[in-house]
DNA sequence: CTGTTAGCGCGTTCAT
DNA sequence: ATGAACGCGCTAACAG
């Protein structure tokens, strides 16, 4: 039989240098550009691949070069969240000035999922890994940390392990907006936030509970709800502190999902209870009650994450020295008011 | 020199093999839980594995499998667009079912980054595409398409070329929203849209005119504006309608991003104008005013077009006869209102 | 049950 | 300027 079926698949490299009637090498050389080739031999090349529709495959590429893939994993847990789908696009468009690509992977909070999906990313040879942990234990992200593989995590900082992180000034933000609510008298003021686990939910309590000592005002347990991470579950939990026989007169919320449920509770229970809280988002100046929200630059948080991987990259490709110590980028937050 | 160095880079199967003192083969067999193995010999062969850390690489693996890679490419214009962000989580939700992850590409809008984009996921064997091209011009996909990768389109049909794809209703939910504006008294109902290049647009367009004509109404070109992209682009669009000397008494909208910016310009304007829009989204029930919007599953757009994706990929493996021909899944609309 | 051979598509090395 | 050999990491196909 003859050496080569003529249509097996997609052309590769063999097929192009058969057509151009050169070796496999020379063509290689051709299609990435090595100068040190005739040009009419070149032509003849160029002309062959054209003809043929060829594409270099990068799997094979990447494969023999043993660089990456060019890959980048990005973990998070609900991309329907504009929080996130903004920090993929920030991520997204820091590394693919650098040629990369993100490869999403979206958990749903499901923490066995997230380790499938870590470990699925390092056996696909990503050249990173930026993650939004959903759980306290990060011990697969140590994993791929360990692995030779940089992890970069966003929104929150790595737990039992070494790793860069770009982080919102979770606590400041939380106790200033707390600050605007007692300055303007509130006393009794209440707090919806998401699961305990959750690491900004903590800070942002924790700045919320700063702001109370501060200005000398009570925290009365009663009035803190942890739990929630949906709209329709943050309206159910205002409505009960609203309904409390001494209820707050203020509300803080320690993200986007909490203030829009709060506001739902408020509205319908007419009670002209004071709010703020952490997020700013679409339409927010439209609801037609006064608000207060912390506000940051939510793109910045990708693109910083990014900017952190590549780094990262950078020096490895570089073979210098020590890999250099791991860094945290703290980003500011300021405060917006609305419809007041 | 020695056969291998001991410690460059991630462990290999042969690293694994010897370590286990057994060959490259059975090591891989045992990996992958093919069951002609020596019990004995598995055990040595996993500890030896976790013992060094073992990870598979799956870039070599599917370059010798000659399968694809478990890549599926996402081409869209704008992550930070909810609607994006959804049909993301729906076509990411359906194919990890099948082991699948998904690679964004982001186009912001760039018929030129488009074209790389597609080219370079084609280079990067990626299983199949599904795509909400930019612009008018397919001809990119139709040589993804024609290169053997499976090309399904979502929220517009292909042109030039054959492709499942998954679209909504854009044509009976313009008309029915029009409509019930004419219903309700209205008859100079002013259009507030898209670029015309886009497909969507267009056919929103010929809904909102059908309903006019079934009506009786007039057409006054005047009243129609497209090329509105971003909300504050869309203000200003409808904000110069309800300066006209004889303005429109309502406004239809071919997307939510008009819708959005109609309503800002209607309450700044405080004329009242009756408002519907293409899309539904989070917050439309809190504005104040009254809305009519034209509503469907956006998700399940996302889902759909995993669907067909994984039906052609299917079809692929099993060999079987011809190509099925290319199908068409058209979603629902329904008219929601709002705030009346 | 286990090992050997061969090669996926490409690029580095060293010849010529 | 061009080509042959070799191997990246893995696994089908065949021995044994």
């Amino acid at each position: 039989m003859p050496a080569r079926e003529p249509r097996r698949g997609k052309p590769t490299l063999r097929d192009v240098a058969e057509r151009a009637e050169v070796s496999a090498m020379t063509a290689s050389r051709v299609l990435r550009d090595d100068p040190k080739v005739l040009p009419a031999t070149r032509d003849r090349v160029r002309a062959a691949a054209a003809a043929l529709g060829y594409r270099p495959n990068e799997v094979a590429r990447s494969l023999r070069l043993g660089r990456g893939t060019g890959l980048v994993g990005l973990v998070v847990t609900n991309l329907a969240n504009p929080f996130y789908s903004r920090l993929a696009l920030g991520v997204d468009a820091v590394v693919a000035g650098d040629g990369l690509k993100t490869v999403i992977g979206n958990t749903r909070q499901d923490p066995r999922g997230e380790r499938d999906l870590v470990a699925d990313l390092v056996a696909r040879r990503v050249d990173g890994i930026i993650a939004v942990p959903a759980g306290a234990d990060h011990r697969h992200l140590a994993a791929a940390a360990a692995d030779g593989v940089p992890v970069v995590l966003a929104s929150r900082p790595p737990d039992g392990f070494d790793a860069d992180c770009v982080l919102v000034d979770d606590f400041g933000g939380a106790r200033d907006a707390t600050a605007r609510l007692l300055a303007r008298g509130h006393r009794r003021v209440g707090f919806l936030g998401s699961p305990p686990a959750v690491h900004t939910g903590t800070e942002r309590l924790r700045g919320y509970r700063a702001a109370l000592a501060d200005a000398g005002a009570a925290a009365d347990a009663r009035l803190v709800r942890q739990g929630q991470s949906q709209t329709h579950e943050a309206e159910r939990a205002a409505a009960e502190l609203l309904a409390l026989p001494d209820p707050p007169t203020a509300l803080f919320c320690s993200n986007n999902r909490n203030t829009i449920g709060a506001f739902r509770a408020i509205r319908a229970a007419r009670t002209g209870t004071d709010l703020a809280g952490f997020d700013d988002f679409e339409l927010a100046d439209a609801l037609g009650l006064p608000l207060t929200l912390v506000a940051y630059d939510s793109d910045e948080l990708g693109r910083a994450a990014g900017r952190l991987l590549l780094d990262r990259l950078r020096e490895r490709r570089s073979r210098t020295a020590a890999a250099a110590p791991s860094r945290t980028v703290v980003l500011p937050t300021s405060l917006v008011e609305y419809g007041r």
